[in-house]
DNA sequence: ATCTATCCCGAGTAGAATGGTCAACTTTAT
DNA sequence: ATAAAGTTGACCATTCTACTCGGGATAGAT
C-alpha cells in the first residue's frame, strides 16, 4: 500500500462529501473550493474512485457525486487502494529471474515489509469515512486490538464487516 | 515517517551487517555485492547513518562499518528516520498563514494521518535488527504490547544499551 | 615513505512520479 | 436550446529518486 498525497487528496475529497452530503450529489467544484484541490485533478481522482465503485456519479445540472456505499461502508484503505496503485516493497518479484527464493540473505527484510504493510492495511481498513467525520480515531490504539474486538463485539456499529 | 526505497535499502544494508558481523568491520563493497545496491549509493546512505549514530566507521585497509548499538539496540524506525527526512502529511503547517485552525473542514483528515503515522512508528520501533535477522516478526501482534514491555523488563538482554 | 584499501564528500543527472493544465466532448435538467 | 455538470485524453512544469562520477582523507601493510 502506497501512501502518497494522491491518496490523501482522495480521502480528503470523500471525507468532504461524507460531511456535506444530504442526499443530493456534491459537485467537484464545491469540493475543489473547500479542500483547495484543483478541479481537474479531482476529475482524475474521481474517475478512479468511480471505477472502483466507491462513488456514484450523476450527470447533468444538479449532478455531482454520491458515496456509493455510504460513509459507514467506505473504508479508508479502499480509497487509497483505488487511486494509488500498489507499490512493490520488495525486490523479489515472484516471476522475475532469480527471485528471493534463490538468494536467502538478499530477502531478509521481505517479511518485515510484508508485516508492516499488514499493519497499515489493518489500521486503514478499520477506519471508515464516518469515523473520520466524527473524529473516532484516537483510543483506537493498536489495529490488532481492534481486529480482535471486531470479531467479538461491534461497539461502533460497523455495518459492513469485510469483503 | 516516509517509506521509500531509500529507507528500505538502508534497512537491508544494516540487516546485512547484523547478519554477517563478527566483531570485524563490514565493508560497503561486501554489502553492495550481497544486497545488489550500488556502492556509491551505499556511501550516501551510510553518511547519514553514521551522523545519526547508528553505525561506527573504521577507516583504512581492513576498515568498514560496525553497528554502533548492536543488533538488539538498533530499531528499524531509527534507520528510516536517519535516511528519509520526514514528510509533511498534512497541509496545515503550524507556522504557515491560515493553518488548519483557521479552516476546520479542511483538516478533517489531519488526525487520521497523525494516527496512522503513530501506528507505523509504533510497529517499526518495536522491531530491531536482531528481530529481522532471527525473523521474529510474526506473532508480534500489537505494537503497543511490545512497547510497554520494553519499559518494564529487558527480556532479550540488549548487550549494548545506548551510544 | 608509499602504496592501497577503505571511508568521505560534493556535484551532476536520467528517468519517474507528482500535481497539475487545457481542450474537447457527452449527458441531462430546465 | 442552453447550460450545468461529468468524461476523456493529451500535455506539461517541477520535484524526487536512485543513482554515477571524481576526487579527496585516513590508516594499515610493506
Amino acid at each position: 500500500m502506497r501512501l502518497s498525497t494522491k491518496g490523501r487528496y482522495a480521502v480528503m475529497a470523500l471525507v468532504d462529501i461524507a460531511k456535506h452530503a444530504q442526499g443530493t450529489p456534491i459537485t467537484l467544484a464545491e469540493i475543489a473550493e473547500r479542500q483547495l484541490i484543483s478541479l481537474s485533478y479531482l476529475e482524475q481522482l474521481f474517475a478512479k474512485l468511480r471505477s472502483a465503485g466507491l462513488v456514484k456519479s450523476v450527470r447533468g445540472p444538479g449532478g455531482g457525486y454520491l458515496l456509493a456505499r455510504g460513509a459507514d461502508g467506505t473504508r479508508i484503505s479502499d480509497i487509497i487502494l483505488a487511486v494509488d496503485e500498489p507499490i512493490r516493497t520488495t525486490r523479489c518479484t515472484p516471476g522475475a529471474p532469480m527471485g528471493c527464493s534463490g538468494n536467502k540473505s538478499r530477502c531478509l527484510t521481505h517479511d518485515l515489509w510484508e508485516e508492516l504493510g499488514n499493519q497499515i492495511r489493518l489500521y486503514l481498513s478499520s477506519v471508515t469515512l464516518a469515523d473520520v467525520v466524527a473524529n473516532r480515531l484516537l483510543g483506537r490504539s493498536g489495529a490488532l486490538h481492534r481486529e480482535r474486538a471486531d470479531q467479538e463485539t461491534s461497539e461502533t456499529a460497523p455495518t459492513i464487516a469485510a469483503q
